[in-house]
DNA sequence: AGTTAATTGCAACTCCGTTGCATTTTAACT
DNA sequence: AGTTAAAATGCAACGGAGTTGCAATTAACT
């Protein structure tokens, strides 16, 4: 059974076509992915919608995760640890590159702890670095 | 000489309503604003239009630097340090409230520094910190 | 006050994402 | 395999955020 298949499987969501082209997607990719290169990259096969609602679903499910871009856009990652339904808990560093514009999560690097004044509690952390890749230096 | 007029005449930007008054508007404020609270603090007198370009010419002159949100959207807040024109060189955490929403710099809290897999060069960094304020825990 | 360049307001437009609804597809069950 | 109910899809329409061109207005300087 194909890795995509799997994944859908366990999680619970059918195997539909958009669904299973938009993870292959993924999975073939190095990079996050904005909604625009999905559309690209399943062959224009499937209507916008399609895929928005397919992106969703996939991070309900804690398929993927979204990373915020400088422009205010937004891309979309495979979840690499165990990230559950409803439950996000990605603690990695994410990096864009001003070359050649890739986004890439650095799974290795955790983002590090911040000591914040007193009173101020914690829920979530972004961390964005923007510079030049190995690939692009 | 008002605070207002002092920044802009120190920016070369000649004293006009809007700038004036969405200046005054940011000095009064203490959290981050939205283009929209903008609007609607400076009482609906000036075209949308306009409050994008006054804060895009604060942007370039280093007046007030974005902070990204988690939905996408752009807050707005007035540098402290000193920023020039062309060159932010903010290193502030910045904390959203998951309660009162509001956004705010933590202008004594130091991004720390981060160690990247060899080969990635940094020119900037973002950390975003959710979690709930000391005025609504 | 008069001149010139910068700023503003308005209308139109693009881009991203969302919603409602009719049609198609999936999965489960005879 | 054929039937059926629920889920997923495509299409059209909509809404919000931000941008652009251009004519009218305003600020700065003499
Ligand atoms: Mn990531
Ligand atoms: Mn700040
Ligand atoms: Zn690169
Ligand atoms: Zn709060």
């Amino acid at each position: 059974m194909s890795e995509a298949l799997h994944i859908l499987k366990r999680h619970q969501l059918s195997n539909t076509d958009s669904r299973r082209t938009v993870l292959e997607v993924f999975l073939q990719s190095e990079s996050a992915l904005a909604h625009q290169d999905i559309e690209r990259e399943t062959g224009e096969r499937f209507d916008r919608v399609t895929i928005y609602r397919t992106l969703q679903t996939f991070i309900d499910k804690g398929i993927v995760h979204t990373i915020p871009t400088a422009d205010n856009g937004t891309k979309y990652a495979l979840c690499r640890e165990n990230c559950s339904e409803g439950h996000h808990h990605d603690n990695h560093v994410h990096f864009i590159c001003d070359v050649c514009g890739k986004t890439s999560c650095l799974d290795d690097v955790a983002i590090p702890s911040v000591r914040l004044p007193e009173g101020f509690s914690v829920t979530k952390i972004d961390m964005v670095v923007n510079g030049i890749c190995v690939e692009c230096r």
